[in-house]
DNA sequence: AAGTAGGACAACCGCCTAGGG
DNA sequence: TCCCTAGGCGGTTGTCCTACT
C-alpha cells in the first residue's frame, strides 16, 4: 500500500502526491516551483540521473564501510525511511535509523521525516493568512519557530524560519532598521499586517481557507481594514504637520505587477532619489487595492504621480515603508508616535466573534 | 551564451533539556 | 545527585536555481 502511494507520488513529480518530499528529492524544490517547462523537465531528468549515480556511489561507499552518510537524501533513503515508519511508527530515532538500515544519524532521520517526508507537510508559498499569522506570532514569541509552526498546520519550523530569514529580515535590512526594532515592528503591525489581512480576506472570498485559519484571517481582516483607513488619515495628518521638512513628492515605483505579495515586491527606490511625502506614501501603501476608497485616495496625489501611475507603476508596501522611514528620519518623527493610541484606541480590537488580531495579541505567552 | 549575484531551502551543527539508570 | 543518552530547537551553512548583466 505504502509503496503504491510512493510510486504515485513519484510519478506525479510534484507536491500533489502524498509524500511530496520524495518527489522533491528527485526534483529539488520541485513542489514549490512553477510548473515545469520542457527544458526544466529535461533538467529534472538529468537530476534524476545524477541522483541514480549518487545512489550508486552511496552503495559503493556502503560496501567500503559503515560510516554515516551526510548531505542530500537519496530517493532510496527516503523510501526506506517512509516504509519503515509506516510499518513501525516514529520514535527512538537512532534505533530507527539502525533498524531501517539507514546510514544516517537519528537526528538526520528525524529531521528528514519532520521537515520533508511527513505526509501532512504542506509545501509551496505561504498564503497571506499564513504570513499574517507568522508575523503576529513572531511579534509575540520571537524566534520560537516550533511554537509558531504549531499554529500553522502542515508548516515546519524550518520552513517558517527560512521564510523569516529570507523575506522578513531582508526587508528590515532594506529599511535600514533592525528586525527587532520597534520601528520595524510598528511597520509590520500597522502597515504590513493590515495589508496581508486585507489580502487574506479577499482570498477568503474566493477560496474559503481552512477552518483553523479562517477565524483568525477574517477577524484580522476586518480589523485591518479599519486600521488601514485610520492609518491613511494619520499619515495625511502627519503630512500636514511635516510638510515643510519633506522632500518633494515623487512616485514610488514597483516593478512587481501585482504587488500582492511580500515575496514579490521590488523596492525600486534608489537611495539618492527623491521620496514621497507621507500622503503619497499612504496612497502608495494602499493603491494596489482596487476598491473605490483607495481609488479616491489616489486621486489626491499629484499630477506627476498620476502620470507615473498611468505608465506602469504599481506601489508596494515596502517602498512605502521605506518612504515612511525616510520621512520619519527627516522630520525626527517616529512612526511609533503616529500609531500611538491607534493601537490603544481599540481600532484593532473591535468586537468580533472571530479570532481578531488583538485576540491573538492577548494570547498567553 | 557565459558569468555572477542573490534568493530559496534542505541539511547540519551545537546547545539545551528531559528522562532514565 | 550525577551521568548519559536521546530528542528538540534555533542558528548557520552549503547547494542549487533564477535573474540579471
Amino acid at each position: 500500500m505504502m509503496e503504491m502511494v510512493l510510486q504515485q507520488s513519484q510519478s506525479a513529480g510534484g507536491g500533489a502526491g502524498m509524500f511530496p518530499g520524495v518527489a522533491a528529492a528527485a526534483c529539488r524544490r520541485g513542489p514549490s516551483r512553477p510548473a515545469a517547462t520542457a527544458p526544466m523537465m529535461a533538467k529534472q531528468e538529468q537530476v534524476v540521473a545524477d541522483e541514480q549515480d549518487q545512489q550508486q556511489a552511496a552503495g559503493e561507499e556502503e560496501g567500503a564501510g559503515d560510516e554515516l552518510r551526510r548531505g542530500p537524501w537519496t530517493v532510496d533513503e527516503d523510501l526506506t525511511l517512509i516504509n519503515y515508519i509506516a510499518d513501525h511508527g516514529e520514535g527512538r530515532w537512532n534505533a530507527l535509523a539502525r533498524a531501517a538500515g539507514l546510514k544516517r544519524t537519528g537526528k538526520s532521520c528525524r529531521l528528514r521525516w519532520l521537515n520533508y517526508l511527513r505526509p501532512d507537510v504542506k509545501r509551496g508559498d505561504f498564503t497571506a493568512d499564513e504570513q499574517l499569522l507568522i508575523l503576529d506570532l513572531h511579534s509575540r514569541w520571537g524566534n520560537r519557530w516550533s511554537k509558531i509552526a504549531a499554529h500553522l498546520p502542515g508548516r515546519t519550523d524550518n520552513e517558517i524560519k527560512n521564510y523569516w530569514r529570507t523575506r522578513v529580515q531582508k526587508h528590515a535590512k532594506q529599511l535600514n532598521c533592525d528586525v527587532n526594532s520597534k520601528r520595524f515592528k510598528d511597520a509590520m503591525r500597522f502597515l504590513w499586517m493590515p495589508r496581508l489581512a486585507e489580502r487574506a480576506t479577499a482570498a477568503a472570498h474566493h477560496h474559503p481557507p481552512s477552518p483553523s485559519l479562517t477565524t483568525c484571517v477574517l477577524g484580522g481582516g476586518m480589523a485591518a481594514s479599519s486600521s488601514s483607513s485610520a492609518l491613511m488619515k494619520m499619515l495625511d495628518d502627519a503630512t500636514v504637520s511635516n510638510r515643510s521638512s519633506c522632500s518633494p513628492s515623487s512616485a514610488v515605483t514597483c516593478s512587481s505587477s501585482s504587488c500582492s505579495s511580500l515575496t514579490s515586491v521590488d523596492t525600486a527606490h534608489d537611495d539618492g532619489g527623491a521620496r514621497p511625502h507621507a500622503a503619497s506614501a499612504a496612497v502608495a501603501f494602499t493603491a494596489a487595492d482596487d476598491d473605490d476608497y483607495w481609488g479616491a485616495a489616489t486621486a489626491t496625489t499629484t499630477t506627476m504621480q498620476q502620470q507615473q501611475q498611468q505608465n506602469d507603476q504599481h506601489y508596494d508596501f515596502w517602498s512605502t515603508a521605506s518612504a515612511l522611514q525616510h520621512l520619519c528620519t527627516a522630520a525626527d518623527h517616529d512612526i511609533t508616535g503616529w500609531v500611538q493610541g491607534f493601537s490603544d484606541g481599540g481600532i484593532l480590537s473591535g468586537s468580533s466573534s472571530f479570532w481578531s488580531l488583538d485576540d491573538i495579541w492577548r494570547m498567553p505567552q
